[in-house]
DNA sequence: TATGAATGAGCATTCATTCAT
DNA sequence: CATGAATGAATGCTCATTCAT
């Protein structure tokens, strides 16, 4: 390490800035089109708007993405990635499972507040860029969406393994209702209020659990 | 009335027929557009596809239609509808809350196998013609969308008028868990699996009412 | 005459009534057409424009006219006919050339004026259909311009015949001069003014004879 | 500015070279336009051949103008300022009025010689783009209009000025007169004959002058 | 590697014309 | 002969992609 001769040292040093250079681009671009797309949705924007906004030439997008849809690909699983991020666990969670998972939806919920006007379109995009005939695009559609399916899977098995989920449930649809659940109340909120999304977290947990149905339905004395 | 002349009954005959052959091409360019949109997607589809599915000439389109995102348009106001319908009451259903629910999900879920391939497309398209930037079709989706919430908030009302739903949560969000619920569990079915759509019912029903959670997590004896 | 039998005379009246609905139909259509292309232009104006003008269907155009550049030949036929006539001689009219000119002049202006409109877009469409690609109708566009030509020169070579106009003079420029100086001051007046064109007649007449340049340069003790 | 670095210099003459390149395209597009709408005609012409004919690809027309009726209107507003130059002033014109009016005319003439084909269609459509309903290439149309007026303008109230122009006339109408003498003779020589342009000036110039009238009607004794 | 003008296949849309009623 | 919906060739324009600088 310290014996690296200064040349090389150097040679590192400016690859590593180039490296960087290279990145400062490319996030300006990612950023850029995520504002873009927010704004007119993926088929209305047109490669000379991300350009423009990114304040870069077209052709630089070309030598950072090989096409359009790339673009909101690699865009959608960065934010996916880091969705799932917080999804996930933590140190020093709560050991009961109902307060845990809210505060993971919660950590998601902000998240998504954050880039609010992405996953208001995302949402109405299900898996990204729609009918793309691009089978590689697809196929990363797809595992994105099988990703955020594993996701709540875990969580779920989290829950049944620590008996807080019903066991005589197939797990595989209270992984489906977890999502649903979160996606319904989410998308709800994306749409209509102004309220801040996270105070939904209590009531998408609660509604998880426990259901719409008339509770203790006979109180027996 | 029994009166009227030969002459102007026979106009009237002609000009009902003309209606009827005017609703003749209608149609066949609704129903052809359902095909090659659940084919291809929106985007992908041209508007010589359609003509050429309907045995149309593409002029005959712009007889009906103002542009091509009016043909969805068109076509998502009709299959909308008739989704209301199966969701609506009827008569002789069961006193049973859950019952009817039940019987009104299997009954949408049968019109949804029947367009499979239409809903697989517009689930991941939201409201419709998505990002279209005209405002008389936007406004066109949200009234669709808005029908559609409607139907869930009006069943969990009657679910809750007759005590068959929890009456401390706001009835909007039980609205939306429901409509939630079955889009998640449908939205699953569509994706997965050859399974028929209409056995994913009572599950949507149990979990919609009961949730996730450990049921009876202490009999006291 | 008298001897007519009732049927024939009936057949013949039928007949001439048959024509004169059609020459109705023909006029409207006509009348119809000056309007929309006084409004629109030759080229911004459909097919269906003019029939919905002339609250007829389409179809009953194409049984007047071949297609639209023969709506817009016969009208332009028609109304130069009609001006061409007011440039004629009349009975009573004054021994003096240059009185008599400029009346002649006076009826063309009050003609133009009572279709003003058109003749704002003939005098920028030239010949009419410009640049139309069919030989018949160029043919006719050109044969009117012939036909004004001569008719300048008509004018032209009365002047000439009564010495009232320079024999020096090629008589085919002076035809040319006459013709430009009224349409030079007729299409001066369409485009300006609100004033009626047939104040413009006095000007015409005395700079088309006169000229421009300063009268008695050297008035000669 | 001797200090310029290397760098700094090479990117100015880049940048200049560049925009070389640009107007290299513009002007091989507006050649190869006159050229086809000469021969075609302007509504005849489609985007198409005037590329071709510009070996250029279709999207660089649009590189370089909004639509079809701005290239017309771009080569119109060069061809009208050049021929507005050739109208206007030059060092060492003669002190005679008449005599420096036929040699700007002669150069106009000879301009117009130059763009025979252009001018031909010109002259039949007026202000340019007939019926063009986009205000903005209507507006430049009537600016050309304008411009050319007030040439006219500027060479009558310099007659006037020189006391070689009629004062008694109102020098509107004579700036009308010159150009529509100007107009008709010019006209009546393009259609007509292979006869030089320029053959006409002395005859416009005197007719314009003296007008058609019998001169000294009665030179007594 | 950034740049941005050139490229041209691709597509929606128009509208003159036809023809069955 | 009037009607007006069907027809489909024709064309202006877009925009993702390339590539010389």
């Amino acid at each position: 390490m310290a014996a690296t001769k200064p040349s090389v040292r150097k040679r590192i040093a400016s690859a590593r800035a180039r490296h960087q250079v290279r990145d400062l681009y490319r996030n300006a671009i990612l950023d850029a089109s995520e504002r873009v797309f927010a704004e007119r949705g993926f088929h209305a924007t047109r490669i000379q708007d991300i350009a423009a906004a990114a304040r870069t030439a077209v052709g630089t997008m070309y030598n950072h993405f090989n096409d359009k849809s790339e673009v909101l690909c690699a865009l959608l699983d960065e934010r996916t990635q880091e969705i799932l991020v917080q999804l996930g666990p933590r140190a020093g969670e709560s050991k009961q499972f109902a307060v845990r998972l809210e505060e993971r939806i919660r950590r998601m919920l902000a998240y998504v507040e954050r880039h609010r006007g992405l996953f208001a379109i995302v949402m109405n995009l299900g898996g990204g860029a729609a009918a793309s005939s691009d089978a590689a695009i697809s196929e990363r559609a797809l595992r994105r969406v099988q990703r955020f399916r594993a996701a709540w899977q875990a969580i779920v098995d989290e829950g049944v393994r620590e008996g807080a989920l019903e066991t005589s449930e197939n797990p595989a649809l209270l992984g489906a209702l977890l999502g649903g659940t979160v996606r319904a109340l989410t998308h709800d909120a994306l749409a209509d209020a102004k309220t801040p999304l996270i105070d939904r977290a209590p009531a998408i947990v609660r509604l998880f659990l426990r259901g719409a149905g008339r509770r203790k339905p006979a109180r027996p004395s």
